[in-house]
DNA sequence: GTCAGTGTTCACAAGTTGTTGAACAATGAT
DNA sequence: ATCATTGTTCAACAACTTGTGAACACTGAC
């Protein structure tokens, strides 16, 4: 029975692995979902056959991310999951892929400034600036679909996992009719 | 004007470092996409501060990708970007992200039934089946979303980037009102 | 206090990744 | 045929990541 749960947790580790989180992370916090029952570091370690030490370091993280709890306020309390984890991606989402097209989209602000101002002084200019105007477009679309995204954290799904599962699954569905 | 191009280059790189590629492949796409005129290794070497050997991997790369092609049949050809590049997002898509999904909800499914299969034994099992199904649930809603955004591949978007472009927009605006 | 158990810290080993430089091979122009 | 130019390959390196083990600190029970 723990063999096939450690497989899921590992599964679950290579999966977030891509999105920007550690795989470790993934596969403390999948095994704190699939048990029933909270567990010490001590048997998180033991279950997923690693050190001690990187559990300890795992698990602060998540704490900090808010996707793992003690079960009271014991320091030694054993660590239970939160199931609740779209605003941390929301978070993970705005804090990371933001910045990265919200600094794409100023580089190509800045360059299409660059070159209008050096084609109005009559000088030739060996770029594109059509492209760059498409890719300006782009990432817009990407911070659009992004906010929306965002978004979900409050306009849908509350608290409960069951319940953004839901509502995030009919959208889906709304979304394949509209494609 | 090269400086902020370069810029570009490296917001684009830093960007899609996040999608599974490699830096380099975003940096080298987008000084050929945004060039007028299609470069030679060299040049791009220069232009963009790195080695030739490096750039002779990520050409190499991205043409497998078919993100760039040689101007011509010759062999020293200078080089330049191909625009349409969903294909290729659909591609990476596909081939990662499907099968990472695929693999935990395999692994989760054989814990479910190891799980009903004990439970039915009478054996006390120490772990939540309702939340495996719930994740089980969370895969499928992911590979949906999936299928959905590879199949965009073919409904919309055609050859020409500009189409595609539009209409994805076009998709985010009906979205945002979906949500 | 002592002791067993629990969490933390840190220097380090092993492995991976991105990049380079130098040597090499292919091409096209003369 | 020669030569400058262009692209390719590979060993090596530096930077970074993942995970470990040992030493340490904290807690609660006795």
């Amino acid at each position: 029975m723990t063999r096939q749960v450690v497989q899921v947790c590992e599964a679950a580790g290579r999966f977030i692995e891509y999105w920007g989180f550690k795989a470790i992370h993934g596969r403390v916090w999948t095994l704190l979902a699939l048990r029933a029952q909270p567990l010490s570091q001590t048997e998180i370690a033991q279950t997923l056959g690693v050190s001690r030490s990187l559990i300890s370091g795992a698990v602060a993280e998540l704490m900090e991310y808010g996707l793992v709890r003690p079960v009271d306020g014991h320091r030694t309390a054993p660590y239970e999951a939160v199931m609740n984890f779209w605003p941390t991606i929301a978070d993970v989402l705005r804090s990371r892929e933001w910045m990265l097209l919200e600094g794409a989209r100023l580089a190509l602000e800045g360059a299409i400034e660059e070159a209008e101002y050096a084609t109005s002084q009559g000088e030739a200019v060996p770029y594109d600036v059509e492209r760059m105007r498409l890719l300006l477009g782009l990432t817009e679309v990407g911070q659009s679909l992004l906010r929306i995204l965002m978004s979900m954290r409050v306009a849908r799904g509350g608290e409960r996992f069951t319940s953004w599962l839901k509502s995030a699954s009919g959208l889906v569905a709304r979304l394949r009719r509209l494609v």
